[in-house]
DNA sequence: GGCTAAACGGATGACACCGTCCACTTACGT
DNA sequence: ACGTAAGTGGACGGTGTCATCCGTTTAGCC
């Protein structure tokens, strides 16, 4: 999977920091960053990124691949805490969290990653987990029965949407609403029931792709 | 207030044609279409477009007036219903249907108005009637104490990350997001408390302008 | 030290959009 | 009917971004 041409060590040294500065840069100003401005803030030249990075969305999916990394440690933690609704929760508050810090992370949640083939792997393990996480927390009765591994991802979308802005209210914003969802996820407090049809998250992920 | 130059006739025929252009074209592709794109939607040259609206600006916040004016409309509906609970559910329900139908409208919630003076008078008066919806829900011992006018903005930018993507995976999960949503507001849900200092729709208005 | 392939950076062409200018057309008052 | 001012459309210069090409520099091996 790895055949890495091994690049010389200026190059390794530049794609480094290529890396450092795209993160830098999509984590302030959100995800549509002119290439040059990346290069610039690398010390590099334009075709230096673009020899590194063939497309635009290559280098997204770079940088992208490392938070999704985070993000399925996060879970890890959940599952790690004992107490299964606490993990729960404060893995939700720490993505949320981590969303609301890194404009560029919560764009490329909207976005989707459309060839992240490799990744795949490391989605699917974050599913699988996050998937643990639920059923953990609905066994232990703390989680309401219907819900659904998918409303994680619609709370995620619309933490995203409070997200945009500026830090500090985002953050307040982005803490406020995460209260009330988790208070509404609680299973004392599971009302009739929402009279509305759970999304798959291929259909979520469709959806994002297809826009 | 309209010193109206008295337009000729094709010519408020046209000014009419674009804004219709305008609306179905944000309504459909979001609020970044190029000027050119409307113009040819509405049959117009650019130069025709931009004689009636000198900035990009002025027509989005042209055609979202009208808009403005139909949500205020829905404000006035929920105080008319005689119980204040299903007023404010229907009327939060009413709004996130229109955000998730129209992508636009949702964008420019998100974008802000800088130079909206002509609505300010509107926005003043939605804002009142909203106050108003909110104090008699919660004289009705329905909705929780300590919810805050803005937490329906919150609740709207919510449902804008809900809202991208299309139709009707976006309208399912809006659907699912604000019944949750209704479900914490609900005075009896009233948990310990959301720890969270709420935010003033200033606040959330200048960030939003400040991005 | 010297050679060579790898790596570099800036200049460059292609493209999309903005907003203006100008020569032609048309509504409408007389 | 006809003159004129208002209205119109498309062409055009300006700007910003993408992605490539090419002459120059440099790391790494002998």
């Amino acid at each position: 999977m790895e055949p890495a041409p091994a690049l010389r060590a200026d190059a390794r040294h530049n794609r480094v920091r290529i890396l450092e500065a795209a993160r830098e840069a999509y984590a302030t100003r959100g995800l549509d960053v002119p290439m040059a401005a990346i290069a610039r803030r690398a010390g590099v030249g334009v075709a230096t990124l673009y020899r590194r990075f063939p497309s635009r969305e290559s280098l997204i999916t770079e940088v992208f691949g490392d938070e999704l990394a985070t993000c399925a440690s996060v879970v890890d933690e959940a599952l790690a805490d004992p107490d299964p609704w606490r993990g729960f929760c404060s893995m939700i508050e720490t993505v949320c969290a981590m969303q609301v810090a890194d404009r560029g992370f919560t764009e490329a949640f909207l976005t989707a990653f459309p060839d992240a083939i490799d990744y795949e792997r490391t989605r699917v393990r974050a599913e699988q987990g996050l998937a643990e996480v639920v059923r953990r927390a609905k066994a232990a009765g703390r989680l309401r029965a219907d819900f659904d591994p998918a409303d994680l991802t619609l709370l995620l979308k619309a933490n995203c949407g409070v997200a945009t802005g500026t830090n500090e209210v985002a953050a307040a914003g982005s803490r406020r609403l995460v209260a009330y969802l988790l208070q509404s996820f609680r299973a004392q407090h599971a009302e009739p029931l929402p009279p509305v049809p759970p999304l798959t998250l291929d259909l979520l992920h469709g959806a994002a792709t297809a826009r």
